[in-house]
DNA sequence: CCTCTTGCCGAAACCGGTTTCGGAAACGAG
DNA sequence: CTCGTTTCCGAAACCGGTTTCGGCAAGAGG
C-alpha cells in the first residue's frame, strides 16, 4: 500500500529518496507528465475517463506531487504562515498549544503546511511576515489578537496576501475573521449578577486597542444601559490584565465609600486579581463579592471559590480559522468567510445573590461604614 | 537597498512577484547561473576573486535564494520539524509558547523555517512526521519530551533523519540532545530541606516513562542516601504529574502514622496538588509542610505562599535545541551535539523549618497525635 | 465527401535553483 | 617551444512539477 519508501534505500539525504514522482505514474499510465498534472489539477481539456484513470493510479501508487515543487511554478507553497508576538503581558499564553493544535490539525487535513515565525514586537512580527511572503513560506497569515486598527492587516491587505483575523477589526473590508461572541458572553455575565440582585457592577477592562477589548465594553455598558442600571466611569478601568492591575483597580474599588458588590472581568487574569484584592480586604469571592472572568484559563478551576467565567475552545478557533484561511487562499470571497462561535459560560464559585449588607469594607480592621 | 519587491507589481500571487533570482545575478555580472551557484556555495574550483565579486553582488541585489527551488535538487528544505503531541495530562502547556519563540527565533537566524506539526497520540505522531519527511517538509526534527526508550527516536533513526531531543533517553548513541539537570536541582531540593532540619521527605515522581522522572527519581535516591536519610518507599508515588493526583497521594502521606515534614514534587502541578491536600489537613505550607516544585509555571508565583521550585528557561531551550539541530543537520557529530544546562533555583515561600511538633495530623478534627 | 469544430493529449518550455561534465586559458616543467 | 596539468568557468542536464501551444482524430454541418 505505502510504496513512498519503496524505490531505494531509505533517505542518504541528498537526491530523491524514493518517492513516487509524477514521471513514475505517468509511465506506468503510458501517458505524459503533463496529461497527468492536468488531469490531476482538474483541467477542462482531460477527458473524464483519463481523469479517473489517472487518479485510481496515482492513489495506488501513492503519490504525493512535492509541494516545493509546485511552489517554484505556482508561487504557491501550500503553507499557512504564524507569527506568534510574545508580549510581556502574556496573558494568552496557556492558549497556544490548544489553539495551534487546532491550526495544525485543520491545516494537515487539507495538505498545508503550518509554518511558524516569532517575534517580540509589533515591528518585527511585520518584517517576519515580509520576509516569510518574500522567500514563499506562507501563501497566506492567521493574525491572532486582533487590533481595532491592526498594522498587519494593512501591510497584507497592500501586498495583497490572503489573511484570516482572531477577532474582528475596524475597517472590515476585505477581511476574513473567526471570532467568538464577546458581546453575549459580556451581556449574559452582567444579567446573570443582576438576577443575582446585584446593581452596582465594576468593569476591569482588556488591553486598549484590542478589539475584544472594545467589543466587550461596549457589551458591558450596552446591557448595563438596557437594564437600567447604573454605569459608573468610576467603576471602570481598563488595560486590566494582569493580577497585579486588577488587584489595584479592585482595592480601589473596595476602598470607595460606595464599592461595587460585584466586578465583570474582560479577562480571567484580572478575575484572579480581584481574588487577591478581596482577601486583603477579607471578604470572600462568592459570598461578600462576586466576580466573573472570560477565557477560561486552568488556573480559575482551581482558585477557591472557583473561577465563574466564559470558557473559548481555542482547538476549535485554531481549527476554523485554518479552514477559513484555506478556503480564501483558493480564492473564496472574503466577505462570506466569517465565523462567530460563542463562549460555554463556566457557572461556578465566584458569583452569589448580592449580599444584603454592603460587602464589609476596611482593607485590615473591621467596622467603617 | 531591499530590491526584492522592485521587479514588478507586488504579489499578484502567482508568477515569480518580483523576487531577485540567480539569474539576474548572473546576467548583471555577465556570468552563468551555474557560476554564481557555485560561487556562493563554496565549490572550490570558483577563483576566490570571482566568489568576492559575486557575494558582493548578490549581496547588494538582495539576492535570497528560494529554499523551495533548492529543496527540488537538493532534497533538503532548510527548515525543522517539530510535532506537538497533546496529552490529557498537559502539565506542559505554559511552556510551550516561550519554548516555540526560541525555536523560532533560533532557526530564522540561520535561515532556517519551523515547520508545526501536532497530533493527539504517540502513533498519530510517528505518522505525522513520516509524512513531513516523506513531503520533504522537514530536515530534521526537535523531539520534546524525550522518553526513556523512544519510539521517535526508533523511527528516526532507521530513517536516518537528524534530530536532537529535548532531554536524554535511554540509549543515547547517535543522539544529540539538550536537557536540563534534573539530577544536581532535585539534589538541592533534598539539601535544602535536609538543611532545614527535614529527614522524612516524600516524593511525588513524574511520568513514568519520561527520561525526566527517572533522572529525578535516581537524583532524589541519590541524595536521600548520601545524607543518610531514610528512603521510605512508601513515602514515594510515581505519575504525579495533575494537582488531582498529587492531592491524593499527599493526602495518603498525611494520614500515615508518620507523616513527612517534607514533600518534593518532581513537577510543580503536583506541588500545587499538595497545597490542597495541605488545606485539608489545616495545614500550612512552608510552616507545617515544606514542598518543592520543578518547572517554574506561572502559578507558582501566585499561590500562598509562592512555591519554591526550580524554574526552566524555556526560550533558551528552544533556542538551544533549534541551533543544535542545525548543525546536526549540517553535518557534525552527534556526539559533540549535547548540552546541559541549569535550573535555577526560586527560594520562595513553600519551604521553612522543621515544625518541631509533628505537623498536626487528622483530616479534620484537632489532635490525634 | 469535404471542411470546420471540438475534444483530447503529447511535446516542449518554464520555474529557480544545483550539479556534472568538458574545455579553454594559464601555468609549470622539460 | 611543446606538452601535460591546473585553474576556472560555461554549457547543459537535472530536480519534479506546471502551463502553453499545437496537432491529430473524431464528430458536426453542409
Amino acid at each position: 500500500m505505502d510504496r513512498v519508501f519503496l524505490k531505494s534505500a531509505p533517505a542518504t539525504g541528498r537526491p530523491a529518496a524514493g518517492r513516487v514522482t509524477i514521471s513514475d505514474v505517468s509511465d506506468a499510465l503510458g501517458l505524459t507528465k503533463s496529461t497527468v498534472s492536468r488531469a490531476l489539477n482538474g483541467y477542462p481539456d482531460i477527458a473524464e475517463a483519463t481523469r479517473l484513470r489517472v487518479r485510481r493510479k496515482a492513489e495506488a501508487m501513492g503519490y504525493r506531487p512535492l509541494s516545493q515543487a509546485q511552489a517554484i511554478r505556482t508561487g504557491l507553497s501550500r503553507s499557512v504562515g504564524l507569527v506568534i508576538q510574545r508580549s510581556d503581558h502574556d496573558a494568552h499564553r496557556p492558549f497556544l498549544a490548544e489553539f495551534l493544535a487546532g491550526v495544525s490539525a485543520s491545516v494537515s487535513a487539507e495538505g498545508y503546511t503550518l509554518t511558524l515565525g516569532s517575534s517580540d514586537s509589533e515591528a518585527a512580527t511585520l518584517e517576519v511576515m515580509r520576509a516569510m511572503v518574500a522567500e514563499r513560506k506562507a501563501d497566506g497569515f492567521i493574525l491572532p489578537r486582533a487590533m481595532i486598527d491592526d498594522p498587519r492587516v494593512r501591510q497584507l491587505r497592500s501586498l495583497g496576501i490572503p489573511f484570516v483575523l482572531f477577532g474582528r477589526t475596524g475597517d472590515d473590508t476585505g477581511c476574513a475573521w473567526f471570532d467568538i461572541e464577546h458581546e453575549a458572553a459580556i451581556a449574559r455575565a452582567v444579567g446573570h449578577l443582576h438576577d443575582l440582585g446585584h446593581r452596582r457592577i465594576a468593569y476591569l477592562g482588556g488591553l486598549s486597542g484590542y478589539t475584544y477589548a472594545k467589543l466587550r465594553e461596549a457589551a458591558f455598558r450596552g446591557e448595563m444601559e438596557a437594564r437600567g442600571l447604573p454605569v459608573d466611569p468610576d467603576l471602570m478601568v481598563a488595560d486590566c490584565v494582569t493580577r497585579a492591575a486588577a488587584r489595584h483597580a479592585a482595592l480601589g474599588f473596595l476602598e470607595r465609600a460606595a464599592p461595587p458588590s460585584a466586578i465583570v472581568c474582560a479577562v480571567d487574569m484580572a478575575a484572579l486579581g480581584v481574588y487577591h484584592a478581596a482577601a486583603a480586604h477579607g471578604l470572600r469571592i462568592g459570598t461578600n463579592l462576586s466576580v466573573t472572568g472570560y477565557d477560561g484559563i486552568p488556573e480559575g478551576e482551581h482558585v477557591d471559590p472557583p473561577l465563574s467565567t466564559f470558557a473559548v475552545d481555542n482547538h476549535l478557533s485554531g481549527q476554523r480559522l485554518a479552514s477559513l484561511l484555506i478556503r480564501r487562499i483558493r480564492g473564496e470571497a472574503p466577505e462570506s468567510l466569517r465565523e462567530l462561535a460563542e463562549a460555554r459560560f463556566l457557572d461556578r464559585g465566584s458569583t452569589g445573590p448580592r449580599p444584603n449588607d454592603r460587602p464589609v469594607p476596611g482593607p485590615k480592621s473591621g467596622a467603617r461604614v
